[in-house]
Parts: structure tokens; C-alpha cells; sequence
DNA sequence: TAATACTTGACTAAATCACTTGGTTATGTG
DNA sequence: CACATAACCAAGTGATTTAGTCAAGTATTA
């Protein structure tokens, strides 16, 4: 399993993209900024994310990204498959040749974990996450500091 | 999250140690036959298991490890926390300074998948993976091969 | 047509993984 | 007592991955 930086920082990406989602694209930097993550690392994320056809984008001045899904249609498993990242636990990606071309003792074990892990990142969306109480209490502090720093 | 070739084979190896534990204690090369495990990694492996008082050794010719809990007192999450493999997602490790000394927008998420994944890693011992059949099959496949090799 | 914004590819320092090497120390057996 | 055995320990190493940076584009639109 592999859960690094690099799904966590997708998944508040879209989340911020999802919370900022009126008429106008959202641009990266802004993005970049209020969650705390560099703005050309975000662009290769978004790159993937746009060929997996969670997001869409609009060029040019004014332009940004949106997501190219409904909020409840985006699952967590989805974010952090698109970013490359592998949920996978098993050594053998279930091929059952662990070792010696046979299944490892454990290899059951690794894939129910494997199934529990997935089962709960798929029944999660970023629709769910916006409902939490709590995302919108942070998302605000956000905001507000990010309309701090900018307004002149 | 970080679950690898580490924690797998500690669990391997640890339930091979369950599995012929009978009176004489196990030599250490022989896990390393049977579950295809460097023996010089094993052997790091199971100093920390030791450190961790789940395995007790003795030393010298005859010598070699057991289990130093019964297996259904030795849970899954207890051997990978024992080699060093962390369970935990969060990147704050439960601080909630994930980003500019708060929560991040989807600290909640990780939080309650580490629950998740630990919950269910607590919840089965290796009794459990005793008690299911396809282990115990898979146990007399890699002896049989073990004795072919070492009969005289 | 200049400014804005997305796109692509190559590169990199640091960390981690999965080991290997080369020993030392304790213990049971002949 | 010598010696084989097997646990114990420290350090190093090549390959891979992470989390980025840097540089040079291309497309869009005010």
C-alpha cells in the first residue's frame, strides 16, 4: 500500500477546487496557495487528473480548472488512482505468485485488507467530505486568510 | 500509509513460526527457506520482534526462535507496528498540523481510515490465520518442498 | 499582441527499501 | 577443551521513489 503526499495532496486539491466552485475556473495558483503545495507539483497532479477526466480546464487569461465531475460522482479511490498512487497491498498485485509462484501465506489476508481499504475509499466522495462540518469550518479559515494576503 | 516487503514478511515469517511450533525452537534459516526471505533481513526483522516481546530465541546449536505469546495473543497490527511499518496516513501523524500548523481539509479522511485499517489489523491474531483452511494448505505445500530438498 | 495560463519534459536532492557484507558472541556437543 | 552452530550486531550499498525544481514551450483572450 501507498499513501503518500502525493493522493493526500490531490484529494485537498480537489476538495479546495470542489469548495471554489462557482462560474468562474479556479486557477492552480490560487490553489496552491491556500492548501500549501507547490504550484508546479500541483500542475504535474492536475495533469493526470485532467486524463482522467476528473477535471477540465479552460486557458487564457480568466482560465483555470473545474471539475469535470459532479462532486458526488468523484470517489477518494478515484483521486488517488488517478495520481498513480496504488491501493494495492499484496505483493503480487493478486496474481497469487507472492512466492515461488504460489500464494504467500498471507496472501488472503493482504487482499481482504486490500478490499476494506478500497470499499472505503469508493463509498467516499468529495460530495460527502463537502457535508462535513468540519471541511467547510476549515476551508473558511482558508479563505480568510487567503483574502487577507490579497486584498489591496 | 506504508505497508511493504517489511511487514509482509514479518507476518510470513512469524506465522511459519506459529505454524511449527512445536517443541523445539525454529531455526531462523529454515523460515528463510521456507518463506523465501533473505536470512540476514530476517534475522533484522526478528530483533525487533524480539525487542518487541513477541518472539523469545535461544542460542547455540539446537538453539533458534518461538513464539514468545500464544498466536492468538499476537495480532497482525502488533507485528508490522513491531518492525517499524507505521499504519498511519495522516501526514501530521494525528498532530492536526498538516498544513500551516492546522488540521488540512481532508485530516478527518485519513484519520478515520487509519481507524479502519488498524481496527481491522488488531482484529485478527495468528490463530485466526491458523484457523483458515487455505493457510494450513498452503503451510504443507512449502514443507513438503522443504523436505524434498533436505531428505538424505 | 501581450499577458495569462496551461503543458511537457528533463532533471535532482533526499529518503527509503531491500537487501549484503563481515563480522562477534553465546551455547550445546564430542 | 575445541568446535560447530546459530543468534546477534553494525555498517554499507544499489535501486527506486518522493517531492519537488527548472526551462521551455503552446494555447487563449482581453
Amino acid at each position: 500500500m501507498k499513501l503518500t503526499t502525493k493522493g493526500r495532496y490531490a484529494v485537498n486539491a480537489l476538495l479546495d477546487l470542489a469548495l471554489h466552485n462557482n462560474k468562474k475556473p479556479v486557477h492552480l495558483a490560487d490553489v496552491a496557495e491556500r492548501q500549501n503545495i507547490s504550484l508546479t507539483y500541483l500542475e504535474q497532479l492536475f495533469s493526470k487528473l485532467k486524463r482522467h477526466g476528473l477535471v477540465s480546464s479552460s486557458r487564457g487569461p480568466g482560465g483555470g480548472y473545474r471539475l469535470a465531475l459532479e462532486a458526488d460522482e468523484i470517489s477518494i479511490a478515484k483521486i488517488i488512482y488517478s495520481v498513480d498512487e496504488t491501493i494495492d497491498i499484496t505483493r503480487c498485485h493478486g496474481k497469487q505468485n507472492c512466492q515461488k509462484d504460489q500464494r504467500c501465506l498471507t496472501h488472503d489476508l493482504w487482499m481482504e485488507l486490500n478490499m476494506h481499504v478500497s470499499s472505503f475509499l469508493n463509498g467516499i466522495t468529495l460530495f460527502d467530505l463537502i457535508q462535513r462540518n468540519n471541511v467547510k469550518h476549515v476551508a473558511q479559515k482558508q479563505d480568510f486568510a487567503f483574502v487577507q494576503i490579497h486584498k489591496h
